[in-house]
DNA sequence: AAAATAAAAGACATTCACATCTTTTATTAA
DNA sequence: TTAATAAAAGATGTGAATGTCTTTTATTTT
């Protein structure tokens, strides 16, 4: 659904949220390596993502990334939004570009409820309500991010 | 979402639905030029569909392709499920290969629901129905195919 | 039979996301 | 102030999906 960008990313914030501070950092290699991701890509998206302001990176010995606060209260929708747009809301069922309100494509009104439910389940939930799940423990998630 | 290849697949079928018989053929140029698909590459398109048996090819002159009548009684969902698989409705919602009911992701309730109206609106109408809809005039359908 | 037509088939080209490698810059610690 | 560390930046590589071009095969018409 998403490019391999905007997943890196998008697992990177929460494992961020759960394992940094301020002043406990997380460098590339040891994100990489927890996360399964190729160091040097993810090195580039890292990039990316201190320059949105996503997370803040530090250079020198013990140097690494860490959360941005404000990134604390925002949805995984909103980061999509902030990595690739959010135009894979928009598309159209059939992949027809002049598919619209007016011009219908076959099967328009059934495919409405798709871009919907993917919204909600989007943006339902905080980065913060999501660390808080993976760390309370009162619940079934058991994927090590 | 889907491949350009299931993309063109899905549209030709309609298209020859509306606008074929066994006897009224229609050849690639005229179909890339009705639907704006690059020729050369349809042909490759078409070329797969005739193996898969969606729809049946006349060569020489007069020659062209024409729907396969079993292909009338398929829903949208059957021909990507033959031309790319359903691979699409397995998909974590943070595209996390381990994520599972024993081991799901922070969004995993929350996500259910899309995969689930995508089989819905991909399946919900047969290209027969769909036919009817375009051909009829009795609805808002008007995206020429 | 010969010429024309149109799909089938094979070889080749292009593009872009994804990924790697090397060099530079900033920071820290000795 | 020098050496070490780690991110930033730039250049380059790779593979798969997409797209093009040429040749072959089957069919029809003259």
């Amino acid at each position: 659904m998403f490019s391999k960008t905007t997943e890196y990313a998008i697992r990177v914030v929460i494992y961020l949220s759960v394992n940094t501070t301020p002043s406990s950092l997380a460098g590339v290699n040891e994100i990489a390596g927890n996360l399964n991701f190729p160091a040097a890509f993810l090195g580039k998206v890292l990039q990316d993502m201190v320059k949105k302001g996503l997370i803040i990176s530090v250079k020198g010995p013990g140097g690494g990334f860490y959360l941005n606060d404000n990134t604390l209260s925002l949805s995984i929708l909103d980061i999509v939004e902030l990595m690739e747009g959010l135009g894979f809301l928009n598309k159209c069922g059939l992949g027809i570009n002049s598919c619209s309100p007016e011009n219908p494509c076959p099967i328009h009104e059934e495919y409405k409820n798709v871009p919907e439910s993917m919204r909600k389940a989007l943006s339902i939930k905080s980065i913060c309500d999501i660390r808080e799940d993976l760390t309370d423990g009162n619940n079934e998630l058991t994927i090590d991010f």
